[in-house]
RNA sequence: AAUGCAAACUGGUCUGUCGCUAGUUCCUAACGGAAAGAGAGGAAAGUCCGGGCAACAUAGAGCAUCCUGCUUCCUAACGGGAAGGACUUAUUUUGAUCAAUGAUCAGGAUGAGGACAGAAAGUGCCACAGAGAAGAUACCGCCCUGUGUCCGUUUAACUGAUACGGGGUAAGGGUGAAAACGUGAGGUAAGAGCUCACGGCUUUGUCGGGCGACCGGCAUCGCGGUAAACCUCAGGAGUUGAAAGACCAAAUAAAUCCCGAUCCAGGAAUUGCUCGUUCCUUAAUGCCGUAAGGCCUUUGUCGGGAAGGGUAGGUUGCUAGAGCCAAUUGGCAACGAUUGGCCCAGAUAAAUGACAGAUAACCCCGAAAUGCAUUUCGGGAGAAACAGAACCCGGCUUACACGUUUGCAUUUUUU
RNA sequence: GGACCCAUAGCUUAAUUGGAUAGAGCAUCUGACUACGGAUCAGAAGGUUAGGGGUUCGACUCCCUUUGGGUCCA
């Protein structure tokens, strides 16, 4: 099922600023991309995201919200094909950050496109990393 | 009718698929699953005011600081609102005067405006210009007057002109944002509210009207501005804000207290001396004192416990309220009263979304009817502005597409 | 969520407690000097004092409001 509950979400507080000090990153417009393998064996979900939009590019709350939403709806549809087979294969969990650094709200046809190669993006970096494991 | 400006209202509806949030009901031992419903605004915004609520503080009075400032009312309260008063301003109208298609003065009507107490308690400031800017002053001018010179007449005197002095004067010129209240008359050497008449503003007293601001009459005192300069007067303000506050069970750094162990230190014994070993150290076998008696310190490490702090997390505070809707009713109105009905977001790295379709309104195209505006039919397109709850209310301010209503302005058409 | 501060030329800043053409340095442009540049000298341009409104005769300064930027509490 397509669903996005709480566990899939990033709530924790000291996680964050794991993330944020020890993250590698990568970039893909309109996203930036920070991530690092989760240590913790009791997160359920396998991939654990933090949807990030500046105050400084969108001053106004609602268009924030509406950026926010789209990301949410665009990872909603396209994880279960395209992140979660990787990371069962491999026994693996993630937590990672996107942070939307765009300058201009696009349409959610144009933004799925670029979220679906984002995914793509982030399994490869993922394998990359898995043989120095 | 169109366009523009201002104000007020409104801020789509329905269906399907996939999700998110909290609760309810059902199933399950539990994880979890299912069902039918619910789920952003007029400003949720800015944080400019006022409250509720909470914690802490708190005899009373005064001073300081800050805020408010016409009156009455509304309200839980307000710097908000309603009604009214005076003032300013615009339009219009009536009357009077003036050599007049206009101007001035007075009155009325309508609209708009605003931090609208006090400048007669005191202090300060008023650049430049100008004679003078606040206990007045004299550049030109006007007037009086002294001395000298010149002209006129024979001289003197006198008249006139002129130069240098002494005084008076704010009517005129000029300056300025503002010139010691304005106009007219008297008065005077010339002048001056110096006096008078009319008028403007104002203080005090008094009479009448009004709850009151205030208005009208009479008498009286006076006549620059500035209080969004200091200030005076009157009224008000305890401080901090839900990240307030209350609670929970985990893990635990440093510090505190208690208990125990150990190390160090001191003393004694053993030895020629040192190391080592043994014993003692809340009081003796040590030290002081003739004696009675008095005095004797502290740290580190480890373990356990206590209380404690409040880091990260969770629960609560948290949404039924100065609530919404309807009817009746009081009041000019703001608003109030009564009765009945209703339950309407509670997230927390922060839910309320994505996609597809239909459709009033608006828009575009075509056709038909009518003299045109317009109406009817068919097709297309069809949610879009400003903007996202964060403890809750009442205001204010700012933003706002399409549409509707009202007012004003301009243009065009018809009568 | 709450409290507070700032905004002047392209940049860095002045302006006497309300009084006049808003001043200076760097940068820019023009001319001189030079074979040409630099440096130097002379001159010029550049300001809605963040926007709007008010008080006042007069506002960068005082008051209200909006916008943008920043600081602090936690």
């Amino acid at each position: 099922m397509n669903t996005f509950k709480k566990e899939e979400r990033l709530c924790s507080k000291l996680l964050i600023n794991e993330l944020l000090q020890n993250g590698s990153s990568f970039l893909l417009y309109p996203f930036r991309i920070t991530w690092i393998p989760s240590s913790d064996n009791s997160q359920v979900s396998s991939a654990q995201i933090l949807i990030s939009v500046s105050k400084k590019r969108f001053k106004r709350a609602n268009k924030r919200n509406r950026v926010k939403r789209l990301i949410r709806e665009a990872y909603r549809l396209n994880k279960q094909s395209l992140l979660y087979p990787f990371l069962s294969q491999h026994d693996f969990r993630i937590v990672f950050m996107c942070s939307y650094i765009g300058n201009d709200i696009f349409t959610f046809e144009e933004l799925e496109k670029k979220l679906k190669l984002m995914l793509i993006r982030l399994s490869k970096e993922i394998g990359k990393s898995l043989p120095n494991d």
